[in-house]
DNA sequence: CGGTGCGTTGCAACATGTGCAATGCCCATT
DNA sequence: AATGGGCATTGCACATGTTGCAACGCACCG
């Protein structure tokens, strides 16, 4: 919509492949060098963009500052956070929490092992959203022309033998994650990992975010990690509970 | 230097602080609704700003995208990280590696009791700056007029009673780390934790980064901690080294 | 059914961003 | 030392893109 604007930010895409210089930037933008350099200047004054001692330029620091400060405003995750830490000393896998947003699934939360630590490393890369378990809660809960409309539009990567292949399986399996409640993930991105989960639900019935417990193969059985989903779709549900503003204070 | 751009990017700390809607945005950027409303619309085009179900706006999952691209592309890190790993699994503690930029430090690895994670937590929130060992280098390496200049600018909050309290203690403390090519932090920042430094340096001798080890009291003393103070200061030479090319490939 | 508070759109005026050409700067080459 | 090429940088005149305005649409509420 505007012009500038939208220059200036097709910049940080390119330099987040790795340091460019003034020429370059202004040949992949297709402008002359002077406006690259004065929408360079502006992202610099921002500290969107640094500049190196070698003159190129690369992506600065606020932008971790904006990510930090983003992450830490998603509610959803800061009422999760200690239901996933209570679920995780009962049963000890790692815990996923994702949320659904233009065309992404995003990992916000995750606690290991009695370990609890935000694994932001998954964040921002493409989550495998064809197979796993959270992001089938989190596009099942779409309407049907949205599901029918992004299940085109994916690429179906066949991780393994297991992965789902094409549009109309992954409609079929969003269907039956929509009718039951809860998904799972066996060995479909992972040979040797399997995920169970359930969605958290916000007042209006809506999902707004989804979580998941994975544990290697070796550890558990399939069969032994589907005995957890009692206990899982409980987490889930006090998760809602909680965020539908359950919470007599 | 450029208007539009800078209006933009003003939205982004603004949403940073939490979701608001158009009219509030067109407020805080004294600007009409109608340019706020296609300012944000260029952000949500570049996925920055998100717009949630009730309307309002919020920053976008793309910025953890770009946030997590641009520490993936910092060679230092990439470099270091092995360096670091092998050093944790000999002392056991938790080890940080820090870069700075433009006022700032920033945290941009860390490795914990022989579990290996990206403490993306760190970054972005203010570092320590006055107390914090790897912050002591990298400001020490700067020139004389440089450090004046940021030692006056600093606030000095006292954390604990052993908090560097003003500049001219924090310029002294800088003359002794330059002097010594190490840095400690005993107490400075909590109470009960003690952190050893050193320098890591690119190929022109200059300070690139820096490395930490830090120990709560109760595990080990600070007089224990600096034993281990050889050890580090080899990891750190051993980085500097390959980080200047003495890896004949 | 009218009113109020939003977000949204089309448009005309002009401020702003743009490309060009010239300059300055650094480094490598002779 | 001197020369030349590559790069970033600056000032400027032009016109393009941005701006604020006013009008409209829409949902919600009394």
């Amino acid at each position: 919509m505007s012009q500038t604007v939208d220059r200036a930010l097709s910049i940080l895409p390119l330099l987040a492949e790795g340091p460019a210089d003034l020429g370059q930037v202004a040949e992949r933008l297709d402008v002359h060098k002077s406006t690259a350099l004065r929408l360079l200047r502006t992202l610099h004054e921002h500290g969107l963009v640094y500049r190196q001692s070698d003159q190129r330029y690369r992506l600065g620091a606020r932008l971790f500052a904006l990510a930090q400060e983003a992450v830490e405003n998603l509610d959803v995750r800061e009422i999760a956070h200690p239901h996933l830490v209570e679920l995780n000393e009962q049963i000890g896998h790692t815990i996923h929490l994702a949320v659904y947003e233009e065309n992404e699934v995003l990992y916000i939360d995750k606690v290991e092992s009695r370990y609890p630590v935000r694994m932001y490393s998954r964040i921002g890369k493409p989550v495998a959203i064809t197979v796993a378990a959270v992001a089938k809660l989190l596009l099942a809960d779409l309407s049907e022309p949205e599901r029918r409309a992004i299940a085109e539009k994916l690429d179906y990567p066949m991780y393994t033998a297991r992965s789902i292949p094409n549009a109309a399986a992954f409609l079929r399996e969003l269907a039956t994650v929509r009718e039951q409640g809860w998904a799972t993930d066996l060995g479909g991105h992972e040979e040797s990992i399997n995920c169970i989960g359930a969605p958290i639900r916000g007042a209006d019935g809506r999902v707004v975010a989804a979580m998941s417990v994975s544990a290697p193969n070796v550890v558990v059985t399939a069969e032994e990690l589907l005995t957890l989903l009692p206990q899982v779709r409980r987490t889930a549900e006090a998760i809602s509970r909680e965020y539908s503003g359950h919470t007599p204070a």
